[in-house]
DNA sequence: ATTTTGTGATCTATTTATAGATCATAATGG
DNA sequence: CCATTATGATCTATAAATAGATCACAAAAT
C-alpha cells in the first residue's frame, strides 16, 4: 500500500509475507549461504535481502521471488517447469472468461 | 531487480509473478468485481491492480498479497488461520537454526 | 444498434524503495 | 578466549513505483 500507508494491511497478506521471508531466510541458512551472498547471486542488495526475509510488504515481488528461487523457496507448490505449464493453463482459462466484470453468464466450473 | 534492473529475472520468478496475477485476475472476474472496486478495496490505484494482474515484478508484495486476498486467492496453499500457525512454526524452526551462515554442524532434517 | 461501463494505455507529481556505504554488535569457528 | 565475519541498523543519493488523471477502445447489457 505504498502511497502513504494509509490503510493497513489485512492479517492475511502481512503474515504471508512474513512465511515467505522466513522461508528464504530458512532455505539460506539451510544452504549456509550468507546474505551477501544471496544479495549477489540475486541481484539485490544485502539491505534489500534483510527486508525481504523479514517480511517487508514494500520489497518488490520479483526480488522476493528472485531470493525464493535461489535458496530454493518452491512458490505455488511447483518447480520451473509445473509454474510454466500454470501460466499456460491459465492461460486458456482466462480466455474462457468473460474480459470484463459485471453480470455474465459464465459459470466458471473447474478450477486446478 | 530495482535498480536500473541490470540483472535479468529468472524464468522461474517471473512465471511465479505472472501466474500469481493471473489467478488473481481470474478470482476478480469470477467474483463479478470490477478492477476499479478490487482496487478500492485493497487501498490500491486501479493502474497497480492492472499492473498486479499483468505480473510486473516491480510491484509491492503486499499489495499484491493484498489483492490476492480478496479475490480468494489462496497464498501457500493455507487459509488465514493456517497462515498464522505456520508463521508460528516457522518462527521456532528458525529459532533452532544457526543464526548466521557458515558451515555448522546442523544438518536440518525436517521440512514440512 | 445504442448506451453504459469496464478496461488498457499513457502522462505527471510525488512518495517510496533501493543501492551502497558505514558502524556496532553478535555469532561462529579456531 | 580470540579472531573473523555475518548480521542488523542507519544514513544519503538516486531511481522507481504509485496515485490520480485522462483518453480511446472494447465489451456487455438493454
Amino acid at each position: 500500500m505504498p502511497r502513504s500507508a494509509v490503510r493497513p494491511y489485512s492479517h492475511y497478506s502481512r503474515d504471508a509475507a512474513v512465511l515467505l521471508g522466513q522461508l528464504i531466510r530458512r532455505g539460506r541458512i539451510e544452504r549456509k549461504i550468507t546474505a551477501a551472498e544471496l544479495a549477489q547471486r540475486a541481484g539485490l542488495s544485502r539491505g534489500l535481502v534483510q527486508r525481504i526475509e523479514k517480511g517487508d510488504p514494500g520489497c518488490a515481488i520479483g526480488a522476493a521471488f528472485e531470493a525464493a528461487a535461489i535458496v530454493g523457496v518452491r512458490l505455488f507448490d511447483a518447480d520451473q517447469a509445473a509454474l510454466s505449464d500454470l501460466v499456460t493453463a491459465n492461460q486458456a482459462m482466462l480466455a474462457l472468461l468473460p474480459q470484463a466484470a459485471r453480470a455474465s453468464r459464465i459459470e466458471a466450473k473447474d478450477d486446478f
